[in-house]
Order: C-alpha cells, then sequence, then structure tokens
DNA sequence: CCGATGACAAGCA
DNA sequence: ATGCTTGCCATCG
C-alpha cells in the first residue's frame, strides 16, 4: 500500500471535502478512512482548522464529527456562520445537530467507488 | 525536547 | 444514554 506524504494527506482532504454534494455532510472519521488513514480523524480537523480561515473554496462547513455534531463550528468567522451554511443547503440543525443525519451523511468510499 | 491541546472516534462502565 | 479512558498524530508553548 502506498502512503501518503503529510502534504499529500492535506491535498486528499482539500479534494475530498470538495466533492461532497450540496446538500450533504461527511464526517471525519469517514475522510480519513477514505484516504487510507481511518485513525487520522483528528488530523483532518487540523488540516479544516486551518483550511476554513484562509482557503473559502473549501466547503468545511459539510464535515461534521461522527455524531453529524457541528463540532468546528468556532473555528468560522461567527459562530453561528456554520450552522447558517448548512441550513442554507437546507440541513436542518437542532442543537448544534444535524436532524436525520443518518440521510445527510455522505460517504465519500460511495464516490471513490465510483471513480 | 517535552507536555498539553485539538473541528475525532471507539470502547467501556 | 451519559461520562470517562485510550488511541492517533500534528501543532503549539
Amino acid at each position: 500500500m502506498s502512503k501518503l506524504d503529510k502534504k499529500d494527506f492535506t491535498q486528499a482532504v482539500y479534494q475530498m471535502v470538495r466533492y461532497i454534494p450540496y446538500g450533504r455532510a461527511t464526517s471525519y472519521g469517514a475522510i480519513a478512512h477514505a484516504i487510507g488513514y481511518p485513525n487520522m480523524s483528528r488530523l483532518v480537523g487540523a488540516v479544516l482548522g486551518q483550511v476554513s480561515i484562509s482557503d473559502l473554496d473549501i466547503p468545511a462547513h459539510r464535515v461534521v464529527n461522527s455524531q453529524g455534531i457541528l463540532s468546528g463550528k468556532d473555528a468560522f468567522a461567527t459562530s453561528t456562520l456554520m450552522q447558517e451554511l448548512l441550513e442554507a443547503e437546507g440541513i436542518k440543525i437542532e442543537n448544534n445537530k444535524i436532524k436525520n443525519w443518518k440521510s445527510v451523511f455522505w460517504n465519500p468510499l460511495d464516490e471513490i467507488s465510483l471513480l
């Protein structure tokens, strides 16, 4: 199995997040798993944390934790921005948590299979 | 260099 | 269901 360098890991995360379709969301663990690092969920979050404040080309608001909770809302310009962006896409949120998360969840592995 | 922290996740009580 | 503990690894002070 080929290993990804830190730099490639970052690029892989960027690309994966860009693939997330409108009106959907995925989790850190799912992304980490999709790019070959099942236990690197924290690193995915670390990468997005840096990205969300400088690279707006990446829909970082569509990435939440495995419970569908908006754990990264504080990393955005305002603490409500993340939720507003998601709601603008038709995603319902209640108490910082995506409602019907099961249906909103987008599995990157599903998309990779199609590639 | 070392210890603490973090946009996580799974396991256990 | 809630809360604590462990694993993982990059980044920070």
